[in-house]
RNA sequence: GCGGUCAUAGCUCAGUUGGUUAGAGCACAAGAUUGUGAUUCUUGGGGUCGCGGGUUCGAAUCCCGUUGACCGCCCCA
C-alpha cells in the first residue's frame, strides 16, 4: 500500500478519468461559445477578505486559507463570483454590454467530503452583467439545460426550479412580516424540504409562534408549480411591486417557453438558496430522480459589483458542478468511454521492415493522422490483435514480403478488405480514405 | 466539527468457532502462434490483509487507537 495517499476530497485523474472529464469540459465551452459568451480565467488564490467580504467572517471555517509568506492572508478561490466580479468592475465602462463571460475552473472548498462533493471540483460558471431585466435570467437559464442537454440528457433526466426571493419579500411583507422575520421565514423555507415542519423552529424561538393562518399561507405558497397557481395566489394580495414581479415572471417563463425550454423548468419556491448576496430571481437543477445533490445553482445579484468596490452593476450568474454532473452521467450510460482510438496502426514485420515504417508513420502523424505502431517487436499476429484493440480504422502492413515488391498492404478493420498499395502512394491512399468518411 | 457503517491483489470479492505457505474472477504480461483480429488453453508478475499498538503458543479474524472511504447531521458560495 502507498506511503502516500491524496488528501481527502482531491482527486487524482488517471487517463480514462481525464478523458471523461474532458469530454465535459469541452461540451460546456462548445455550448457557451454559441450562446456568445466569452471564456475568461482568473487566479487560484486570492486574498481571503475578498471572500470574507463577500459573504462573511464565518465563511472562513470552509476556505484553505493561510498566511503567505509575505504576511498576506490569502485563500484558495472557493467560487468565481467575487473574483469575477472584482474583474468587470475594474473595467465596468470599458466592456461591451450584455458582458457575457464564463469560465471553467477549479475550486477548493475545507468541507467533509460526501458523494458529490469533494474538497477540490470544478465548476462550469456563466455571468451576464448590466443587464437588470428578467431577459438574462432567460438567457441563463436557457444555458444552463443546453450545458445539460448537450451530453443527452433529457427532460426525464433534470430540471431547473425556478423561486425568486423578491417575490418572497414582497409576499411576506404583504402577510405583516418585518425585514427580521421576513429572514428568518426564508431560512425556515429553505430548510422546509429536508426538515418538514421542524425548519419552523428557530423562527419560533426567535420570533413566537407563527399563527396557522400565516403558516398555512406560506405552506400554500411552496406547493406552487405552475405560473397560473402564482398569479391566483397573488391577485388577492395586490399591490405594484408584486404586479411587476409577476410581469417579469411571466416573461422568463415565457421567453423560456418559447425556445422549447419550458419542460425542464418548474416554478418552485421552496428554493432559496441560502446566501444572502441574491437579489431576485434564484434557480437550481437537480436529477429528476432526486438521487443527487443540486447540480447546478444560481441567481441574480445586483448588489455584489458594487459591494466589492465596482460601480452598480447588476449581475446574473450560475455555476455547474463537474462531480455531480459526473454521477448523473454515468449513471444514464452518457459517459464515452473509447476516447484514445488511434485512426491507423502500423504492422511491421521485422527490423529491416521498421526502417522504412517510420518514415510513413511520422509523415502520417505529422499530417495529423493518430498513427501508433508497436514500439518493441511483436509477433506478427499479435499485432492485429493491438491493431484492433487500437481502434484503428486501418492497418498498414510493413511485411518483408510487400516491401521486396515496394508496396504497403492496407487493411480495412471494420470489413477486413485487403488491398496493395505502391509505398509512395501510402499518404495518399490513408488522405483519400479519412477524407471520404 | 458531530454520529453510524466499512477497510483483503489494479478492480469486484471469498476467507469456517483465531491455526501454520491468504485465494477466485476480471484486468495486466508471457507462451501456444515469425504473416492476419475480440475465442481457447497454459504460465507468470502482483498482498507487511489501510496504518500503529495490544491479547494469544499463534491474528486477515478478537480489543484499543489512528487514517481513509461511504451514509447521515451542520454547511453547501
Amino acid at each position: 500500500m502507498a506511503t502516500f495517499q491524496s488528501l481527502p476530497g482531491f482527486r487524482e485523474f488517471y487517463p480514462d478519468a481525464l478523458a471523461r472529464r474532458n469530454h465535459i469540459f469541452r461540451l460546456w465551452r462548445q455550448t457557451a461559445s454559441t450562446f456568445g459568451f466569452a471564456e475568461y480565467d482568473a487566479p487560484v488564490l486570492e486574498p481571503l477578505e475578498l471572500y470574507k467580504t463577500k459573504s462573511g467572517d464565518e465563511i472562513e471555517a470552509q476556505l484553505f486559507s493561510f498566511t503567505d509568506k509575505g504576511g498576506r492572508e490569502v485563500a484558495l478561490r472557493p467560487e468565481m463570483t467575487p473574483t469575477v466580479c472584482r474583474m468587470v468592475g475594474a473595467k465596468a465602462n470599458a466592456l461591451k454590454r450584455p458582458i457575457k463571460w464564463f469560465s471553467v475552473a477549479e475550486y477548493y472548498r475545507y468541507e467533509r467530503a460526501q458523494k458529490g462533493r469533494e474538497r477540490a471540483f470544478f465548476q462550469f460558471n456563466a455571468d451576464i452583467f448590466g443587464e437588470p431585466g428578467p431577459e438574462a435570467e432567460i438567457e441563463l437559464i436557457a444555458l444552463l439545460t443546453q450545458c445539460m442537454c448537450a451530453f443527452g440528457l433529457t427532460e426525464q433526466d433534470f430540471y431547473v426550479r425556478l423561486s425568486d426571493r423578491n417575490l418572497w419579500f414582497y409576499y411576506l411583507e404583504a402577510l405583516g412580516l418585518d425585514e427580521a422575520k421576513t429572514r428568518a421565514m426564508l431560512s425556515a423555507v429553505d430548510k422546509f424540504e429536508k426538515a418538514g415542519e421542524d425548519a419552523f423552529k428557530a423562527y419560533e424561538e426567535q420570533h413566537g409562534p407563527i399563527g396557522a393562518e400565516l403558516k398555512a399561507k406560506i405552506l400554500a405558497f411552496l406547493q406552487i408549480k405552475t405560473l397560473a397557481a402564482l398569479e391566483q395566489t397573488l391577485a388577492p394580495v395586490g399591490g405594484e411591486k408584486l404586479a411587476a414581479r409577476l410581469a417579469d415572471w411571466r416573461k422568463v417563463l415565457g421567453g423560456l417557453e418559447a425556445m422549447g425550454l419550458a419542460r425542464y423548468v418548474e416554478v418552485d419556491l421552496g428554493v432559496v438558496r441560502g446566501l444572502a448576496y441574491y437579489t431576485g430571481f434564484v434557480f437550481e437543477a437537480f436529477d429528476r430522480k432526486g438521487e443527487l445533490r443540486a447540480i447546478a445553482g444560481g441567481g441574480r445579484y445586483n448588489d455584489l459589483v458594487a459591494k466589492l468596490g465596482g460601480p452598480e452593476l447588476p449581475a446574473v450568474g450560475f455555476a455547474i458542478g463537474d462531480v455531480t454532473l459526473g454521477l448523473l452521467l454515468e449513471a444514464r450510460g452518457l459517459m464515452p468511454t473509447l476516447v484514445n482510438a488511434s485512426d491507423i496502426y502500423c504492422v511491421i514485420g521485422g527490423e529491416a521492415e521498421r526502417r522504412a515504417a517510420f518514415a510513413d508513420i511520422h509523415a502520417l502523424r505529422a499530417a495529423g493522422y493518430r498513427t501508433d505502431y508497436p514500439i518493441r517487436e511483436v509477433a506478427f499476429g499479435k499485432q492485429f490483435k493491438l491493431a484492433s484493440e487500437s481502434g484503428a480504422k486501418l492497418a498498414l502492413i510493413y511485411g518483408a514480403d510487400e516491401l521486396a515488391k515496394g508496396l504497403v498492404k492496407v487493411r480495412n478493420m471494420s470489413d477486413r478488405a485487403e488491398q496493395d498499395v505502391p509505398a509512395a502512394q501510402v499518404m495518399e491512399f490513408v488522405r483519400d480514405f479519412f477524407g471520404g468518411e
